[in-house]
DNA sequence: CCAAGATTTCGATGACGGTCGAATTGCTGG
DNA sequence: CCAGCAATTCGACCGTCATCGAAATCTTGG
């Protein structure tokens, strides 16, 4: 498993950010996770196979939305909401509050 | 030409709109309609061909962002700002506030 | 009604993206 | 150190999409 990058926010730009909330499967993950405020991904709900899961979060990851901390034979995937509010202001908390 | 489909907003879904703004040349021109308030088609500055930005218009108005209105030879083009307000609050607005 | 201009549609093409299963890597408990 | 679970990577497949140029469509001025 080679190093996982996060993106400093400041080099997110917006159409990466809105492609990567634009899937159904991405955006109930952001949801889960905005939900839950941190979750083991195998607990995901999702109807996609475990290595579809993993790509998507990796877009997520690189979009900058995602941190991802290795924890035991875990990962940890926290939303960035805090880091992703200064850097598109109102994007992400309207589009999880939107049904 | 047939005639122009406009959804209802309450039809549109998240992924939907999202999908449409998550393009370079579309975002483009969402702010250049947000800027000018209503433009005529040939007028937007996009670099890309004409039957190109004409599909990317087409997108944008099936995802409900854009109202086009026959008027003489050209079509006015509209952004349903309001409308996505009141779909998904604070989205559209909060992207066209961003950088 | 015809010519000209505006825009869309069509058909083709190449790139990208979501999906899966299999193989691989990483970590830990025994 | 190895068995087993968690998660990623790989390779393949297929559908979708951005793009273009050419042809078709529509609208109006003359």
């Amino acid at each position: 498993m080679r190093a996982l990058h996060h993106p400093d926010v400041s080099s997110v730009t917006l159409p990466t950010m809105l492609n990567a909330l634009a899937d159904e499967v991405r955006l109930s993950v952001v949801r889960q996770l905005a939900e839950a405020g941190g979750v083991v991904c195998g607990q995901f709900d999702v109807p996609v196979s475990m290595s579809t899961l993993s790509h998507h979060l990796k877009v997520l990851r690189e979009a900058g939305l995602l941190r991802v901390t290795p924890e035991g034979s875990f990962r940890r995937h926290e939303l960035r909401l805090a880091e992703m509010e200064t850097r598109f202001p109102g994007v992400l908390s309207s589009i999880l509050r939107s049904a």
